[in-house]
DNA sequence: CTGCCGATTTAC
DNA sequence: TAAATCGGCAGA
């Protein structure tokens, strides 16, 4: 497996959220590796960005991680109910990370299958194929994915970024660019075009 | 301590 | 279109 190095994550953070399309989201769970293809991520950047949790300074207990260097993983608990999984980037001292959106299942059917609907992969409908990964909260809910891997370090063995993987081809798809999703109450950031996606 | 609200999902 | 459901955060 081609592991991404720690000093991907020091880049600039709309560079790291268009990098992650394609690469693959490794899950290592009871010993069995689970893998999704990365399709789509968002951008938030404390400095300058309303919309995130570390905007203009903000430091809290929950947001402090956002501040630490590039590399770990930013897990957060929204609804009340459902987990949404950020990759923590660019150096120490500045807030900034990239929402996990979105993923295609390329290994580790059963097991996700079974996580996310308590079902066998081959006994899923059209629908919930379709659906079974296609959110934030849906991603962290197949892999397994919940506060306690909050701040685990992306370059250790629970949970990491590949370039490739063997067996696995690498398509290349069009990237699409948007406004970010559910954040309307966001003023002006709402706008931006910080939204990366493969169609 | 109280009360509001959200980077979502699902079912009606 | 609305309900589910709870931790973080601000304000008192």
């Amino acid at each position: 497996m081609d592991k991404v190095s720690w000093d991907f994550y020091l880049q600039d953070t709309l560079t790291i959220a268009k990098e992650l399309l394609g690469k693959y989201l490794i899950r290592v769970h009871d010993g069995e590796v689970l893998a999704g293809r990365i399709t789509e991520t968002e951008a938030y950047i404390g400095d300058i960005d309303k919309a995130c949790h570390a905007y203009n300074g903000k430091v809290t207990n929950r947001t402090k991680i956002l501040y630490e260097n590039g590399g770990i993983s930013y897990v957060y608990l929204i609804y009340g109910m459902y987990y949404c999984m950020n990759v923590v980037t660019e150096r120490e001292g500045k807030a900034a990370a990239v929402l996990l959106r979105g993923v295609s299942v390329v290994k580790g059917f059963d097991k996700i299958a079974n996580m996310r609907y308590g079902l066998n992969y081959k006994e899923l409908t059209k629908v919930q194929l379709k659906n079974i990964s296609n959110g934030p909260g849906k991603l962290c809910k197949c892999f397994d994915i919940t506060k306690d891997i909050n701040g685990e370090d992306l370059c250790g063995s629970k949970i990491f970024i590949c370039n490739s993987l063997e067996g696995i081809e690498n398509i290349k798809l069009n990237m699409k660019v948007s406004k970010r999703i559910g954040i309307d109450y966001a003023k002006e950031a709402k706008d931006f075009m910080w939204r990366f996606y493969l169609e």
